[in-house]
DNA sequence: ATGTCATTTCCATTTTTTTCGAAATGAGGA
DNA sequence: TCCTCATTTCGAAAAAAATGGAAATGACAT
């Protein structure tokens, strides 16, 4: 993962609205939400949850497809762990003690193919 | 964790330069480093500089020590770690599946804890 | 083909964030 | 005490992001 691709996620993240809408998605699993069951749920006027969505699309955080009539999206699972893998990158000075188990001390190459 | 918090510390760093000194303070691990050196190494005026730390410091993310006439500057790893569980909390619906191991499918108060 | 419903685009406005030079602060060391 | 060096605050200007109503789009069903 880039730099700037990881400035992108965490500007999508970084948004009352957005955050809320990212974790009722990672809560949501396989089935995904509706933009419209969404909109409800935050109570968000349309035109502003649209500008949202695309933002963590953009950010490729959250996938979308078209299901009858709505648009279902989904979180992007992988997206996120390489996010969270980007930011503890070499970790701790190769100590292994910030608690980070799963990406401390761990080279970046190794991650990043998995 | 807060709904604003986690705000708070995704906008801290969700900024090139900041992420950019996050990932620094990340990979020095407990030693640390100066302002004076962290500012050398970005390219950022020292003003700017001291902005962003201020940033990252008001998010929790980032702690700040006297030492001789320098002020050395460490992540807080653990703040990290509390994002990155509020981001997985209760994912997946349940199924376990997006890969997230260590926090995926385990009720949020067993975290907030540890 | 036409109607309908879900979602997106457009636009102007408002709010928030970033920038950095210059001056101020503050903690040692001599 | 007084000097010096590291860092922070101030201030004002520039850049970027969020907002929401109204109009446009796009896909499905009849």
């Amino acid at each position: 993962m880039k730099a700037d691709a990881a400035v992108d996620a965490l500007s999508a993240l970084a948004q009352e609205h957005r955050l809320a809408l990212f974790r009722l998605l990672v809560q949501a699993g396989e089935a995904g939400l509706t933009a419209g069951v969404i909109a409800e749920k935050l109570g968000v006027p349309n035109s502003s949850l649209s500008f949202h969505l695309a933002q963590l699309r953009k950010a490729g955080l959250v996938l979308q497809q078209r299901q009858h009539r709505s648009i279902i999206y989904r979180a992007n699972y992988s997206a996120m762990n390489a996010l969270v893998a980007y930011l503890m990158e070499n970790c701790c000075a190769g100590t292994a003690d910030c608690g980070a188990a799963t990406t401390c001390g761990t080279p970046a190459q190794e991650r990043e193919s998995a």
